[in-house]
DNA sequence: GTCGTTGCAAACGGTTTGCACCGTC
DNA sequence: GACGGTGCAAACCGTTTGCAACGAC
């Protein structure tokens, strides 16, 4: 794993990013730096990173797929006015709702759960 | 709303489905008694009917965006065999998972939220 | 030389859209 | 005759893939 210049520029990048880039986005980004960079490579190690569990694909709300360089457990919210996602890791009742999910977990026999809140983020209520 | 034949059969087929179809699902499921209608025509009405909360879109996990003739509030699982989705109706700690939701919400100044678990369903269990 | 990886461009697949046409008021 | 809606096909756009080339071992 991560053998390539590229593969480390696009892990690198996603991890530097407190947002969630597309994989265009991520392209743009490393184009500054790495102006040979081709979008077909961002997706196939994208691809990569999250089969390998070094990344997390969004594949939620929206239509672009969107990555997530913390595969640590959190939720997210999308905003609906920038289409945007933002971390909640501090939530409030995070403990109390965590426990709620692992006892729907055992009880639907499922194993991983995504919740995602839809609002509008400060910067856009801001203006 | 609702002048149009193709409309009405969009959301009676939807409406009397438990399961939650693509576009081109419920497109292949009218062909049999309107063989006329085109796939763009059920495009533009799931999406004129979703934007009159008339039908809910599930543009969540999963490429194609899948379509919910129920809008009262429920949550989902998708199976990740076959890639289909169900409603979590009968929750057992459904009550208690939506008050932590609520108060998430209010937190959050967000105004809505998706769950969506994701598993192996039963009938893919058994095979 | 083999293998993994790349850039490029073409293909793919779900969705949207432009257009001419039709039925209803 | 204006308008909303349609079927059809082409366009769109994010993503995937085929291919020749390249670099590390």
């Amino acid at each position: 794993m991560n053998h390539s210049a590229q593969r480390q520029a696009i892990l690198a990048q996603l991890r530097s990013v407190t947002c969630h880039p597309t994989a265009d986005e991520l392209h743009a980004m490393l184009r500054g730096t790495m102006p040979q960079l081709s979008l077909g490579t961002v997706y196939r190690n994208l691809d990569l990173l999250t089969r390998n569990g070094m990344v997390l694909a969004l594949h939620t709300a929206g239509a672009q797929k969107r990555f997530d360089g913390n595969t640590e457990l959190h939720h997210h919210m999308r905003c609906e006015s920038c289409d945007r996602v933002f971390d909640l890791h501090s939530l409030e009742h995070a403990g109390e709702l965590e426990m709620v999910l692992q006892k729907i977990l055992r009880a639907t026999r499922c194993h991983a759960y995504h919740l995602e809140m839809t609002g509008v983020c400060d910067s856009c209520k801001n203006q």
